[in-house]
DNA sequence: CCGCATCCGAATAGATACTG
DNA sequence: CAGTATCTATTCGGATGCGG
């Protein structure tokens, strides 16, 4: 508990008091996508210094919203209670995609997938039936896919098993006009889903 | 901006770059009861301080989250993009209610209506076709209105119109079991939207 | 009184260095 | 690699002051 609590009977309080500490949400973010070693969650985190991580960690740990495996090596992954923050932290994000970034903001691999997700609209998805379909982006460096299916999208690190089509770009800003984009597969796939993000 | 802008190209930071400060959400919280002056949200945040509060309501208009009515006595309300904020907000709450609280946790009028607010489960009401009510709830001192329609429900202060049922209770408490609470009107429009809260 | 601005001790964050 | 320890720079919290 590194911000003294609001020690308030409301909920929000409550929440603010175990959430509400500087960089604590961006933790949360970067294990919305997977479990995370400690110094992968602070190469997504710049600025963050490890002892900020570590009280972090150990913070959400104590709440029970993060578990640490076992060992020297373990990962930090979401409960229960942490993938409930899923939805929540997704319409935070959302919000926050109407403002302009600063000119000097700074990308990371781990954003833009958490981004691809947040843009989701799953009342788009609903107009068109049965929509499903998987894609695997290659961002310089960086390989990650989004499922989609059952009106909802999640965005997972790696590669994918069986993509219906793979799109390969250099720079991270593929969503801009103009940007060189390769396309591998059935083209149609990222034509139909394409309307469901908010990009 | 008081706290140091994380300059990332996400939304969840750039959210967090304008709420993410201490105090910051529950500012908000409070205007989404309805437009409120300086003096009267200082007296639903116990321990703000007179300059934090003025520092965050000065953040929240710069980014247009908040405006202020003209004159002295201008109250501060939301903005569209304020009221945006809504399920968010409500969303945080409900996952904070997951957590106990403190045994000297405070309580206040105003957290209070916003938390009825944050418990009601729109899912259930929409097992119920056509539920519609007005619930006024007098608490010691304070009065506030619950408007249930179209599966939504809304908290406002001060009476109600034409109520369908009011309850009066002396205690903050009146969820709990044993609470003495008087009921004027219609009971059993109580008992219908009961279980649409989980309380 | 209300709506702040200013000042100061205390608590947090950031950066760097160091350890098992 | 995964943190801990330490030091400094900000920010917070509370009190006070001040004009309208």
């Amino acid at each position: 508990m590194a911000l003294k609590t609001y020690n308030q009977n409301c909920g929000l309080a409550r929440a603010l008091d175990i959430l509400g500490d500087r960089w604590t949400l961006l933790v949360v973010r970067g294990l919305l996508g997977g479990p995370l070693r400690f110094s992968a969650l602070q190469a997504q985190l710049p600025g963050i210094g490890a002892n900020l991580l570590a009280d972090r960690l150990k913070s959400l740990s104590h709440h029970a919203v993060v578990t640490k495996g076992d060992g020297q090596q373990g990962e930090y992954r979401l409960t229960e209670k942490g993938e409930a923050l899923r939805p929540v932290v997704l319409g935070l994000a959302r919000w926050g995609r109407g403002f302009a970034p600063g000119p000097t903001a700074r990308s990371h691999p781990a954003w833009t997938m958490f981004n691809f997700e947040a843009a989701f609209r799953p009342e788009r998805a609903a107009e068109l039936a049965g929509l499903s379909a998987v894609i695997e982006f290659r961002l310089a460096q960086s390989v990650f896919h989004l499922v989609i299916r059952n009106q909802q999208c999640r965005a997972l690190p790696g590669a994918a098993v069986s993509p219906d089509v793979r799109l390969i770009s250099g720079s991270e800003q593929m969503l801009e006009k103009g940007a060189r984009v390769q396309i591998q597969g059935d083209a149609s796939v990222f034509d139909r889903v394409r309307p469901c993000f908010a990009l």
